[in-house]
DNA sequence: TAATCATCGACCGAATCGGTTTATGATGCC
DNA sequence: GGCATCATAAACCGATTCGGTCGATGATTA
């Protein structure tokens, strides 16, 4: 693994993301070797040279997921902000750049979570209980849902803009940059809909 | 596929939705023919007897598909309703019924659109033309926009819609059956939602 | 009883698996 | 230059799995 660490950012770079993007295509099982190595764009040799192992790969990157996603959300989390919308757009942005570096986190995130090979299951459930209940928390905690209409359901206006979002990501070519200005200006479009139609009056 | 076609209608529904969800999880060359064998409930071998080749049961799946969704486009979809949201509700059940009885198909049908494997792309790209396109493409013709309140972008909400329930399906597990019922409810929830904060009063 | 047929476990050669070894070439140190 | 070190990939290893076949079995039919 030090082999691994020594090598130049950018190399490092490249590497997880292939094999990011490997896993979460396939699973653990059914990702051999040979598919992480040509989508990181170097030998299969050298994938053990660095790793040493098809699992100990699979559990790096698992840490270091988790470590970008629960770094980004301690560091620039505000729960002053307790407005709906400008609450759910700061999660959104924190998420989001986030993994700018590393497109292929959130679908590999997503994936371990259905991953049943008996050989890196254990691993998962150790290393969700630790993060990832915890981000769900502090995002929702401390909301101020007061201003909406009545009749108005906030989880369900929630779900409509998480989900939203994750659309504006996931419709995006594979090798694309996100930009975050032109994610912060179709959110914010989404978001003024939303809020000058299902706030009360005097709250606009 | 004599063979297969003269099996009793409940054995072939349960073949194919075996082999639906089998090829829908892990794409064409990953799923093997032990793959599909297990979840439809036979032998690797008669997967052979009935279908010849595994090529043969994918490309006959697809036509399969093709053929229940546009067979109840065809017989079903009234281009006499243009309201927005009935229009896009009655696109959403038409689809939703069609798929009743083989809840697979939907995210059978959403894998073949990133099937990579050159064995099968050519047979996909010239079933996908003859129907996909054509979809959408009656789905959206015709449609009343006039009833949105001033400042509201049609195609804004269509956008969030579309997300919405695209997001129901890939919240989803991977090897998850897909559950149309379900799907129609959480759709409707957010349908209701909009309809009643974006149209003008006197269309409520 | 003989013939037919659906069915599946066992099997085939070929391919691929996770993982190792070897050959090569670049680098740096004397 | 000579020598050691190291990154790297091609070739290779035994084991497993692949797509596909075959032979045995048991039920059905005639």
């Amino acid at each position: 693994m030090e082999k691994f660490a020594s090598l130049p950012a950018e190399k490092q770079t490249q590497i997880i993301d292939g094999a990011l993007l490997a896993f979460s295509v396939s699973g653990y099982k059914k990702t051999s070797v040979s598919d992480i190595a040509a989508a990181a764009g170097i030998s299969k040799a050298m994938v053990f040279h660095y790793f040493g192992t098809k699992k100990a790969l699979y559990l790096y990157l698992i840490e270091f997921c988790s470590g970008i996603v629960m770094d980004a959300i301690t560091e620039k989390f505000d729960r002053d902000v307790t407005d709906f919308f400008e609450r759910i757009q700061m999660v959104s942005m924190i998420k989001i750049l986030a993994m700018r570096k590393h497109p292929a986190i959130l679908s590999f995130l997503s994936s371990i979570l259905f991953e049943k090979d008996g050989e890196v299951q254990q691993d998962i459930q150790t290393t969700l209980a630790m993060g990832e209940g915890f981000r769900n928390q502090i995002a929702l905690d401390g909301m101020d849902v007061s201003k909406f209409k009545d009749g108005v359901d906030p989880k369900l206006v929630l779900k409509i803009l998480v989900r939203y979002s994750e659309g504006f990501v996931s419709e995006l070519p594979n090798d694309a940059v996100i930009d975050p200005e032109a994610l912060y200006k179709e959110f914010e479009e989404c978001t003024r809909l939303l809020r000058s139609n299902l706030y009360k009056e005097e709250y606009l």
